[in-house]
DNA sequence: GGCAAGCTGACAGCCGGCTGAACGAGGCTG
DNA sequence: CAGCCTCGTTCAGCCGGCTGTCAGCTTGCC
C-alpha cells in the first residue's frame, strides 16, 4: 500500500519503455487507491493525485502516457483541466471517470477531447482494457509483441501463443504472467505480484501466487517461469 | 465531429459499421417516431431530437456516424446546422429529409455538404438502403469483409456467411456481431456493446449481452465470439 | 541431515456467464 | 379481425470454470 512510492520512483524514467506513466486524478480515498494499486500492479508507475490543483501540476510537469480523470473534484471540474491541457496542445490521451448520473459530463468530456470514459463503479478489469485499448490507439501497432523462449507474448491483445499455439488463460493467470512481461528482465516479488492481483488490501495470506506459477508452467511449459528462491520471479526467456 | 482530429481519428471506426450511431432530427412527432423506431430496428442507436437547438446541442456533443436532417424545424433550417457542421470541419455524413415541395432546399442541401436526400412521404426500406450506401461511401474500401474462423463477415452489406453461406440475423443479433468485428482484435467490454446497441442514456439493466451473444453462438456456431470473463467479448477466429 | 522455501494436486464454494422459456409488441397474412 | 410469426426483453435456474486454501511433497541451501 506504499504504492504511491514506488509509482514515483519509476515514474522517472529507467523503465520507461515498459509500462506506461499514468496520472491518476481522483479524489475518492477508497476508489483512488484502488484504482492506483491495479494500475500499478499491471507494471504501470502511478501518480495519484487527489485535487485539480495537483493534478494540473503534475500534468504540467510531466509526459505521461495516459491520464485517468475524475470529473467531480473538490476544487473544481475535471473538464476543465481537460480543456486546458486540449488547448495547450497536449495530446496525452485522457479517460475519464464519472459518476453514473453524470451523462452530460460524459458527452461534454468526449467533445473534450476525452478518449474514452468509464462510468463508475466499473470493474477494474474493464479499465485494464480501455486503458489498452486507447495505448494501443496511440502506440498504433508498436505495442509490445514479446518472444520470450517458446512463448509469444501479446500484451495488448491480451493473448499468449505457445509455439504458436493460443492458450487460454484465467484471469489471473493472465495477470500474474502480464505482470512478469510488463517489464521482461526484472526481478518481480511475490509481494508485487500480489498487488497486480489483488488490488485493494485484501490481505491474502496463503501461497496464492505459488500457485498461479505453478498453474501457468503447467499451461505454458516448465521455464516460462523462472524461480529466483527468497527474491521472487522473472519471466522465463 | 467537434471532437476535432484526433477525436475522429478513433471515433470515427470505433463504431463505424456496427450499429451505428445515429442522430434524427425531426420535428414532426409520428414520423420521428417512425423513423426512430425503424432505424433502431436495423441495431443502430438513435437519438432523436424535435428541434433545430436540441440537435445542434446534441452533434456538438456526440460524434455520430450519420445524421437524418430534417430541413424544416420550427425554431430554424437545418440547413443552417448542415452549413454550420460543415463550417467547423466536421465530415459526419448527413441524410437530409425533405418535403417534396422544397425542391430548391434540396439543392441547396446538397450544395452545402449533405450525402443524400430523401422525399417526405419517404419508404422506410429506402431509407435503410440510402443510409447503408452513404455509411458504405464512407467506410471507403477499408473493412468490407472480414474473415473469422469459417465466418464471413461483410460489414458494408450487412452480411454474413457461415461457410459461405448466408445467415440471417436479427438488428439486435447484427449490431453485436458488427460491434465486434469492427475492431477484430480487441477485447469489448458488456458496457461497450450495451453502448452500440443502445442510445445515450437508455438505461438496460439486464443480461441482454449475454443473451445476445448466445443467440450468434447457435446460429454462428460456438466459436464466433470468445468469452474473456469479467473483461468482455472478442470475436473469434 | 535439517530447515526453509517453493511446488503442486485436490477440493469445495462461488460467481459469472449461458440458455430455455415466457411474454408483449408489432407486422404480416388470410 | 383472428391467427401466426418474428423480434426484443426479462427472468430463473443451471453449469462450469475460476479461485483460495491446504496438505504433503520436492528442491535448494546450510
Amino acid at each position: 500500500m506504499l504504492a504511491s512510492g514506488r509509482g514515483d520512483a519509476y515514474c522517472g524514467s529507467r523503465y520507461r519503455e515498459c509500462g506506461l506513466r499514468v496520472l491518476l486524478i481522483e479524489d475518492d480515498a477508497v476508489l483512488g487507491e484502488a484504482v492506483r494499486d491495479f494500475v500499478a500492479g499491471l507494471g504501470h508507475a502511478v501518480d495519484w493525485m487527489q485535487t485539480l490543483d495537483d493534478g494540473r501540476t503534475a500534468a504540467r510537469a510531466v509526459d505521461y502516457d495516459l491520464i485517468l480523470l475524475d470529473l467531480r473534484l473538490p476544487d473544481g471540474r475535471g473538464l476543465t483541466l481537460l480543456t486546458e491541457l486540449r488547448r495547450t496542445g497536449a495530446v496525452t490521451p485522457v479517460i475519464i471517470l464519472t459518476a453514473h448520473d453524470q451523462i452530460s459530463d460524459r458527452i461534454e468530456g468526449l467533445n473534450s477531447g476525452a478518449d474514452d470514459y468509464l462510468v463508475k463503479p466499473f470493474n477494474l478489469g474493464e479499465l485494464g482494457a480501455r486503458m489498452l485499448a486507447v495505448a494501443r490507439r496511440y502506440a498504433g501497432s508498436s505495442l509490445p509483441v514479446l518472444e520470450a523462449g517458446n512463448l509469444t507474448i501479446q500484451l495488448a491483445d491480451r493473448r499468449v501463443l505457445r509455439e504458436g499455439d493460443p492458450v487460454d488463460l484465467s484471469g489471473r493467470e493472465w495477470a500474474v504472467l502480464a505482470r512478469l512481461a510488463n517489464r521482461p528482465d526484472a526481478i518481480v516479488s511475490k509481494g508485487e505480484i500480489e498487488e497486480a492481483l489483488y488490488a485493494f488490501g485484501s490481505e491474502i495470506e496463503s501461497n496464492t501466487v505459488e500457485v498461479y506459477v505453478s498453474r501457468l508452467r503447467k499451461k505454458l511449459g516448465k521455464d516460462c517461469v523462472e524461480t529466483l528462491r527468497g527474491i521472487g520471479y522473472r519471466l522465463g526467456r
